[in-house]
DNA sequence: GATATCATGTACCAATCGGTACACTGCGTC
DNA sequence: GACGCAGTGTACCGATTGGTACATGATATC
């Protein structure tokens, strides 16, 4: 039996906050109003406070994507593994409408507080990407080419999506870099 | 004969400390500290206070843009337009060092409030090098995908080396991109 | 049913936020 | 040399910031 929230259930919402205002336009009042939790209960949950929940945060998103896209990269057949990853990746970002939050930590100097989760999360991207595309007969320099242009163009579609409220234009983006891969 | 200070001194100076921290991050002590402009001088430059500051710093990079890369796109022979596109591109965002403050802007919530100049900046930067590119002789539908892929390919790039702290990925990803469409 | 722990709400804190008011200085104009 | 104004510094405002303290409520264990 449970009481009615624990950490894990409110780390989405608090997820949600940080990715609509950023860490310095994330408010505690904010978070409070979206998890209906007072102080209390978020300095019980997360005694470091705003950064702590930010890291927890980053560490759940880490954790999907780990789950979802890097491992079986890793231990999939490849084939298999790309087709999931970008199925993964249209679902996570909603078809654009939804923003990258390590993405945007990294922009400002947000990064500097989360430097090694945040460029952890794209190396390992990438690495994982790279290695799948070895795998399946790919010359080493171009596999790591193209597997640093995926990823990044999935950013890149994300920023242009948002800044032109347009979607289409990140399931634009998503079918040919998918297709360069294929 | 002029004072020590004008408008136009001190946008670029305001510039990087909105690219630094976010338009929720930088507080006016930043821009004071910056600057080394009391409030007074501020506001007397800018009335309309941290939000007229943005606004200001965002409409001098879109001039600059306007200016230095779409304009040529839009009059000049598109191999000059788009070799001087890409030389602008690399000098502008120091190799990746720097950041793209309507990228950055579009990212949260930031966006709403300029939402008619970010939207504008990416919608005119595309149209004129797809027009460009139809100029050269592509397809009408090719030269849209090309001319979108590379727009979003650098703000992608610029994530990436933020995140990964490798201006390498940069310069990288431009050579990649650069290529596709010469 | 007493106890310990998890969870919660409220009151409060100093510091900083964006913004205003205003007195002042230095300069060019007449 | 009086005037006007662009530019400046300082003091101040109420509101909000992230964070702390603590008393209370609920729950599971024994």
């Amino acid at each position: 039996m449970r009481t009615l929230h624990e950490r894990a259930d409110v780390i989405p919402l608090i997820a949600e906050v940080f990715r609509e205002f950023g860490f310095e336009g994330t408010s505690l009042s904010r978070i409070t109003e979206k998890t209906a939790l007072g102080k209390g209960s978020l300095y019980h949950f997360f005694p470091g406070g705003k950064e702590e929940m930010a890291g927890a945060v980053l560490a759940h998103v880490d954790a999907w994507f780990e789950r979802e896209v890097f491992a079986p990269l890793r231990d999939d057949p490849p084939d298999v593994a790309i087709a999931r990853m970008w199925r993964a990746v249209d679902d996570y970002f909603r078809s654009g409408r939804r923003v990258c939050l390590v993405g945007a930590f990294a922009l400002d100097e947000t990064r500097d507080r989360f430097a090694a989760v945040i460029a952890g999360y794209f190396t390992r991207w990438i690495a994982a990407l790279r290695d799948a595309l070895v795998r399946r007969g790919w010359e080493a320099r171009a596999a790591n080419d193209s597997a640093e242009e995926a990823v990044l163009g999935i950013q890149g579609a994300l920023v242009l999506a948002r800044a032109m409220r347009d979607d289409a234009v990140f399931g634009r983006a998503l079918a040919r870099l998918r297709a360069r891969l294929a």
